[in-house]
DNA sequence: CGTTTGGTTGAAATGTGTCAAACTTTGTGG
DNA sequence: CCACAAAGTTTGACACATTTCAACCAAACG
């Protein structure tokens, strides 16, 4: 069966106009785009490091985490993938992979192949340009979690990650002003900041201490926004969002 | 001045063919691209965060870093340039920067117009792919630096860098197989790891007690090229080069 | 030469890791 | 719907990598 979401709600659709303004022939080209739709329970790999795909896959529900690992077997986690997402689009044109992604939660993803994204972008080069703006946007964010790891402390570094899931989830109608769902464990966000999981729980419980957040199972919750800003010290400018919608 | 390089010594050729081979006229059309050459001292700003630049740059000759820095004013390096390299080129789809770019030694850089860019991918779309695949490779460098800064001990994570600096620089011409000048103090190594200046120090030597390797100065001399990059766990396929030509 | 920049050293402070156990929640099958 | 297992969270004591601070040294430079 292919994706069932109202034009609109399309999460391809949805991410990239949140980066890149599209025409209405263009919108229609992305929905029309051949996709092999997958349903895939948590933890489990989509790609692995070494792969050599022919497609690459759009998030179309649940969340992923792409990662990379050490030799002796440290992993850390370079992103979240949320809906829209296209995890692996640089295998478009980067032959072997350098990540693997897993998915943190049921998903269903979208595959495409090579072929048809490349003659997508023919028909329509300026959806080269808004692909091309999707994977340096991830370069900014990789850039911006760089600092998060080598400069700031993990009570920091926490509160940062928090405030970016949640705009970016606000970014493709995923979240409201102030909560989300973010099926994320303390071992997964520890791996994300490139700290341990009993560090992470000490951070999170000082963040909930100074009433910044409630974070309970899936749910954040976000108490004093401008408070988990600051603490985070979080500017989202270089998520390069068409327009950021200010949270009330 | 037009930048008055033979063909084959063209940085900005050099560093393409490295990573996405090129036809003739695609080579000719890089080396007509007009082309502002400026030359630079050393610590200076070539572009700032916040900048929105209607052109980039390719370094001509010389090394820069890329930086961010926190709110309380401690800077991250995210990546090294050397020639060759378009540390702004992001800059052709992203309208504000959200990084800094400075010299680390004296530099020679010539600035493109985003349009004579534009019109260069027009008409060579190939070149399209050429520049978006250097933006990807960008990006899995940013990737295994977060793996490198987040999971690997500050030991490790020098000769990491080490390596990647080495075989970097080999790929465009820049380094006999194991040794290549690398004017980088170690301060600005520090906040390229995410440590500090004194560790960094305290890390040399180390590497130097071991036998790894020579650093005086600007000279990089790898005396044990299989225990650095086993010290380092280093593995170039993330650079994605077209073939890293093995040292000896 | 004196001045600056970068490198080196030591001792004490600290953020984070390690280990190991207990607790809580979630999911599943009987 | 309970019982149990599995997964995730929380806690404490201690170890350790790295920071901090402060001084000193060496090389580069005008």
């Amino acid at each position: 069966m292919p994706a069932p979401f109202p034009p609109d709600h399309n999460p391809l659709v949805r991410k990239l106009e949140s980066i890149f303004p599209l025409h209405d022939d263009e919108r229609q080209a992305l929905l029309d785009l051949p996709m092999q739709v997958n349903v895939l329970k948590d933890d489990q790999d989509v790609v692995r490091e070494g792969d050599r795909p022919s497609r690459c896959f759009v998030i179309l529900s649940g969340f992923t985490c792409t990662y990379k690992a050490t030799g002796d077997g440290k992993t850390q986690i370079v992103a979240f993938g949320v809906p829209g997402d296209m995890p692996d689009l640089q295998s478009l044109h980067l032959k072997v992979l350098d990540i693997s992604v897993a998915t943190l939660s049921p998903c269903s993803v979208g595959f495409i192949q090579h072929e048809d994204l490349w003659d997508l972008c023919m028909r329509y080069p300026r959806l080269t340009a808004a692909f091309w703006r999707e994977t340096l946007v991830e370069g900014a964010v990789f850039r911006e979690w760089l600092l998060n790891v080598g400069r700031r402390e993990a009570y920091h570094r926490m509160a940062h990650v928090l405030c970016e899931m949640l705009v970016r989830l606000r970014a493709v109608g995923l979240a409201e002003d102030h909560a989300c769902n973010l099926p994320i464990t303390q071992g997964e966000f520890a791996d994300a900041l490139g700290v341990t999981t009993v560090h992470v729980n000490r951070v999170l419980q000082e963040l909930r201490a100074n009433g910044l957040i409630e974070l309970k199972g899936e749910r954040l919750n976000v108490l004093d926004w401008e408070g988990l800003k600051q603490a985070g010290d979080f500017d989202p400018t270089y998520l390069h969002l068409v327009q950021e919608r200010p949270a009330a």
